[in-house]
DNA sequence: ACTATGGTGGACTGTGCAGTCCATTTTCGG
DNA sequence: CCGAAAATGGACTGCACAGTCCACCATAGT
């Protein structure tokens, strides 16, 4: 065998790391066990020590790198084309559902402060997703102003970054509280605030 | 003896969750363990589980009330006194001052997720802080609106929710990237926002 | 002073879990 | 086919940590 992984073994390892990922969110990242990891992926202590040498620490950055793919691809193919309101809305029916399905469980939210505090490899995979996040709101805004349907004196950047904020605290209170009428209130808010800020200049 | 607690049973209790809270917040509540927690205090196995008996767990909570309380005394007076823009801005201030100086430790942030979850009582503490604060902002919008510095069609529950959700996500992302630019942006704008809610009907 | 109750210290125990190790089976190249 | 490398299963180890237990000290009421 020349390369490091067999057909056979790139299967186990995603089967792994996928099945890790419901675990973890289900349980959360402290309270998952290898065991309880084990059991839902029918694998074995043998390989997960075979495909992740380093132990937990290394599963978990991979789950994690796993479920920020998954968090922007599920926003697709609206939050890559916010060229009109009617995108934006969509959008944001996305977004919505697509976090009121998960209820309270986070994939990134148990790895948020739990592994991205410790390990410098998590932390790291959430700035880059929250950077390229925040990069296609940026980007939808612009092109609003390219369609001028938003004056060009509305700073992309900050009007990202805020709603990018606004998001992650709606998410974050969808989790505590499990209601997500502020997930809601912050999304419409926002955009309508966005809204407003082209008519206001108009 | 009388009461349950004398004096001095007290100031240790107190001693226990204040040293608790600064030892969760350094190191999480996940890796914080009771023996870290002893050493921070300077007490013993026999104290800690004399105040609470059932553990781990009802320290947590403990600490999850202390540190709900601290957060909203933390903002006062002018959390408490929101009836003009300049009450709203020194606010402002105020709380991106406390969320940066705390850098990414965050008193309920790790409790939020982890013990949150897990048992109902913290989870009560979270929404009934997150309760206060909104109410609190959503008394502001009101003082405004009476002060006449903001019309009256505005919805102060959907602000305040808003906003409450802005300054969560904010500070999310303060503790995972390590950057305040995310709470100032969306505070900024939300605030500005509110304004122009003003001047547009107006 | 003495005695009951509360406060304090720390050794000890049990267990749950990450990580190790090796024996066995499967796959693949020649 | 056959040998080598990869894949798999699971018993075993060691330890960190929550929680127990009991002996000793301090304080307050009478």
């Amino acid at each position: 065998m020349r390369g490091e992984l067999t057909a056979k073994g790139r299967a186990t390892r995603t089967r792994i790391v996928e099945g890790a990922a419901a675990v973890l969110r289900e349980k959360g990242a402290a309270s998952a066990t290898l065991d309880d990891i084990l059991a839902h992926t029918s694998t074995s202590k043998g390989q997960l020590f075979h495909y992740f040498p380093a132990g937990k620490d290394e599963l978990l950055v991979a789950v994690a790198q796993f479920e920020a793919d998954q968090v922007l691809e599920d926003q697709q193919p609206y939050l890559g084309c916010l060229d009109s309101w009617e995108a934006w809305e969509q959008w944001r029916d996305v977004v919505i559902k697509r976090y009121e399905a998960q209820g309270d469980q986070c994939p990134l939210g148990s790895l948020f402060l739990q592994i991205g505090r410790s390990t410098p490899g998590t932390r790291a995979i959430v700035i880059e997703l929250l950077h390229r996040w925040q990069e296609s709101l940026a980007a939808g805004i612009r092109e609003l102003q390219a369609a001028g349907l938003l004056p060009a004196d509305v700073d992309a950047d900050v009007r990202a970054a805020a709603l990018l904020a606004a998001i992650q605290g709606g998410v974050s209170i969808l989790l505590s509280t499990g209601r997500s009428t502020h997930l809601r209130a912050a999304l419409d808010q926002g955009i309508e605030d966005l809204r407003r800020a082209g008519r206001a200049a108009v």
